[in-house]
DNA sequence: GCCAACGTTGGC
DNA sequence: GCCAACGTTGGC
């Protein structure tokens, strides 16, 4: 089991319209590390969701129900994308704030690679960002 | 294959 | 709205 961080411009795909929808393909990645990030992503991975840009915040957590395959807005086949679905909403959202504030989120990939839309995260990280929500 | 120019992202 | 960081593109 691997966790994982989700970007997203919630002006673009929030986490509200996650739950709406039921599930989603994270499609439109277009960045080769975050490719490869989606390609190492298993069935039941968990992966926090984060706003950028105007929230800058973790909002919820969500879970992998199929792996990578190409990606139907790429006719390259260079792309893929993952479904999730979403699992819960954080009681209080984390943000980012509030994670660089903590010593040991301080270089977690969503502090150092601001720019990175798909990042690994440990279990530990993980735990802690949820820990900080409730 | 190098590197300057350019475009995009995202924090502030 | 600005700008730093970074990835990509294209000329050489």
């Amino acid at each position: 089991m691997n966790y994982w961080i989700l970007k997203t411009e919630p002006g673009a795909y929030s986490y509200g319209d996650l739950v709406k929808d039921g599930k989603t393909l994270w499609d439109g990645v277009r960045n080769y590390q975050a490719r490869n990030n989606l390609k190492a992503m298993k069935k039941n991975d968990i992966a926090l969701i984060y706003h950028s840009v105007t929230d800058k915040e973790v909002v919820g957590t969500s879970v992998v129900t199929k792996e990578h395959f190409q990606d139907p807005t790429d006719n390259t086949g260079t792309w893929v994308v993952v479904e999730i679905k979403p699992k819960s909403k954080l009681k209080k959202t984390v943000s980012l704030a509030e994670i660089k504030s903590e010593k040991i989120l301080s270089d977690i990939s969503l502090v150092k690679h601001s720019r990175l839309s798909v990042m690994p995260i440990t279990k530990k990280h993980f735990d802690k960002i949820l820990k900080m929500s409730s």
